[in-house]
DNA sequence: TGGTCTCTGGAACGCCGTTCCAGAGTCCGC
DNA sequence: GCGGACTCTGGAACGGCGTTCCAGAGACCA
């Protein structure tokens, strides 16, 4: 890898892997999950598709790097805080925000489990719970609920977005979701019908905060 | 959709829907998510790929379809208990293990959520919120927590089990992994160095359980 | 018996990830 | 200053995919 250090190069801007990366993460913004090919990169970047396969070996490391890139950011922006409560909340946060704008980030984790950018996740919220006082058998335990829940979430909650081609409105969705659950059989689905309003009305992020908090008051009491 | 109606059959066994399901599900069990093309599934069922099309819209209808069929047999397996913890338990843990037993489910329930798949494990979950004493406004949000963090280490799980191309063993799996966290940077991952033996000890079931009464802790205590 | 409608399955289309490879540019030993 | 080796490029090509198309087989009705 002695190439970093040649003075010259080649073209305007040499290709090279962080290029690359950066060009997908766009593409991906840009055009969602599918929109991602090595020939419209390829395109992007003004070369062909052999060039790419020179820096990454096939579009799964593309992905994996892509990612890894958005969550090691997002997890750059939390500094350290006074409470490890606080802390896990701000992380919590963090990573929820970035896969809900980058959907394609949660798509990844859950298929690509245990990389980097997952790692990284565990070791921040792990310290905090070590933090918040839980003994060391239970500490494993409790850091992978949250870690589990916050990608669970955030996963899902991502995919929410994606789910209709063009993108539509948020409210308008809600509606058109919890106008369909009031419609579901009162035998099959008693439960669902009744909370559609709550459906409607609820907040995404609010809600989700709700669950950390849920999981961190059981940490506490069990501990 | 006369069709059932109609007294003879020209195939030894005409296709339908339900037949090609059926064979999506075994192929995708034998061969992984890979494996499930509609050539291979024309194949299997002696036909071409154009006359699936005639009973199915495209292959993400074909993934929903299967992937509920999965889901509603595992939840059928699970009869009204008679303490709600008991029973969302028992949900839990036999979602948990449909889904280990077919991964594919895994990625196509974090796709495509709140299909008739999801809506039934949160339907079965809600119910029992609502048994557990948790007041009206509250119970959105538990059975919302309970079902993403259900679905969410699910996936996660099945993900793991799919990491490498040949079925690894477990333990060996464990064993490397742990090995790995053992020579991270100490400086940069502290935490994970610390649970690497944790780790390879984890009974991935009772974790996941124990996640599950963190959940039911947190609200109980703050009912 | 002829027409219509349901259903079949093979052929073909366009796009994908990936591989191949001729060659351009750069560096190093002599 | 020259020749060979090595790095990197990018267009062409391959096999396989989801999907569409369509000629026609079989069952039903007038």
């Amino acid at each position: 890898m002695a190439k970093a250090t040649r003075g010259s190069e080649r073209r305007e801007e040499a290709l090279s892997r962080e290029r690359i990366v950066d060009a997908a993460i766009e593409l991906l913004d840009d055009e969602g999950e599918n929109g991602l090919t090595f020939r419209a990169l390829a395109t992007r970047l003004a070369t062909g598709p052999g060039a790419i396969y020179w820096h990454i070996a096939n579009k799964s490391e593309l992905l994996v790097a892509a990612s890894d890139a958005v969550v090691a950011r997002a997890l750059g922006e939390v500094l350290a805080f006074a409470k490890p409560h606080e802390e896990i909340r701000r992380i919590a946060v963090v990573v929820f925000e970035a896969i809900d704008a980058h959907p394609w980030v949660g798509a990844q984790l859950s298929v690509a489990p245990w990389r980097t950018a997952m790692l990284q996740i565990f070791e921040r919220i792990g310290r905090q719970v070590q933090a918040l006082g839980v003994p060391g058998g239970a500490r494993f335990t409790a850091a992978s609920a949250l870690v589990s829940y916050i990608i669970g979430v955030s996963v899902q909650n991502a995919a929410n977005g994606r789910l209709l081609d063009p993108p539509v409105d948020r409210a308008d969705f809600l509606e058109t979701v919890s106008a369909q659950w009031k419609e579901l059989d009162a035998q099959e689905y008693p439960f669902t019908r009744n909370v559609a309003a709550q459906l409607r009305e609820h907040d995404d992020r609010a809600e989700f905060l709700a669950g950390i908090d849920l999981i961190l008051t059981g940490i506490t009491a069990s501990r």
